[in-house]
DNA sequence: CCATCATTCTATCAGTTTATGGAATGATGG
DNA sequence: CCATCATTCCATAAACTGATAGAATGATGG
């Protein structure tokens, strides 16, 4: 009867690792690909003191794990179903809690009177892909791209995104992603190619979820 | 920028919600149906003012709703989904954290040199339903059965085992099961079956992990 | 082996979480 | 409408968490 007890705090620990913003943000970086805790700081925006604090506490969890290269630690998620979770965690914050809805509607708050800029599922990408009716577009920067990306897609940062439009077909319609659900690259790429008279469209996934389900990457 | 960082923060705080092993101990409760505060209190060895405040957390996060029925507070999980959510929380923790794999050995420690007693699997299971080979035994307490159960399957409350042979087939392989993966009700009940003769084995998963998958419930 | 760079460790302070006991609230049954 | 019961609210103390700054560690390149 204690052990079981003790068996939940365990199991608590690690989800309190997860309770943390600033470590959400970690692990969404460190599901684009592996990082030193200079890039990881960057990305969290924290002090490098304090992201090496959180990045301890989520090896304590089990979650990461860190491995020397030269003078930097490279960290690195300990398994692929933390995608999976952290997945599962927004879908049941989203259903239940109003307010997700609300910071959700926020985050990604702009003028599509039409609807047409609704994002494209996961299905809908793979038949477009395979009938080559879908140009895939990358807009994250070149160094998640390089650690691994969706097949055939095209990599324009979006800060290069008008010196590069020479990459983009206008025959065929757009799908840009980037890092998730709550990435807004993808969104921002969309506005202004759609300005610029492109079809675009933004993947409701990014990269790590992708990965998560087992889809080839490149 | 900053509702990116926002979003991760109301994620995080339903994470946070689940980082306390008195709040898992409620949840699993509530997995097995509907509960007052006071039925909750008692399962999760709590007072009652203690474990109110915690579900009150709970509620504050999305993953319970409580309604009134008279003078009780009947709480109840929001999203089918966060059975899932534990299930996968578990997963993790179980392959990432050595501490869990010591806890669950002691959870279940017992003298099974020839490994006949290994866990019947979902699959397993429901083979063996079809094929009308296996009698299914649950070792819930009454009250959480009576909330639903697996198909056909006896109720046998794990105190008065003894008492209630007479209800289990000797002919037939019967499978026990009870809350989840870490009640030891069932694997109680297996070692003292097997003592007087049963051929039995218990059921690796629980009543609130089958629900969770869709599967039929009486 | 010295200087440098990346990271971790340590101490400290402010803020948050948890358990406890007792008061307040809300529904019920006479 | 009073007494009771179930639950919630409130105040407090103890334990824990997170941010900061600066010291310590460990690898590298000359």
């Amino acid at each position: 009867m204690t052990s079981q007890q003790d068996l939940l705090d365990t199991l608590a620990q690690v989800a309190r690792a997860l309770g943390n913003g600033h470590r959400l943000a970690l692990l969404e970086r460190l599901a684009q690909g592996d990082a030193s805790v200079e890039t990881l700081a960057n990305t969290a925006d924290l002090t490098i003191g304090n992201a090496s604090q959180h990045l301890q506490h989520l090896r304590r969890a089990g979650l990461v794990t860190a491995q020397r290269s030269g003078k930097q630690m490279i960290y690195r998620l300990t398994d692929e179903r933390i995608v999976n979770l952290l997945g599962l965690l927004r879908q049941v914050a989203e259903t239940n809690l109003a307010e997700m809805e609300r910071l959700v509607s926020r985050l990604f708050a702009e003028d599509d009177a039409d609807g047409v800029l609704e994002a494209v599922s996961r299905d809908e990408l793979l038949a477009g892909l395979a009938s080559g009716e879908v140009a895939l577009l990358d807009v994250r920067p070149e160094e998640e791209y390089e650690a691994g990306h969706l097949p055939e897609a095209i990599n324009i940062p979006l800060e290069r995104l008008e010196d590069m439009l020479g990459k983009l077909p206008k025959d065929r319609e757009i799908v840009a992603y980037c890092r998730g659900p709550y990435c807004v690259l993808s969104h921002e790429a969309v506005q202004r190619l759609r300005q610029l008279g492109y079809r675009v469209r933004r993947f409701e996934e990014g990269y790590p979820e992708w990965k998560a389900a087992g889809l080839p990457i490149a």
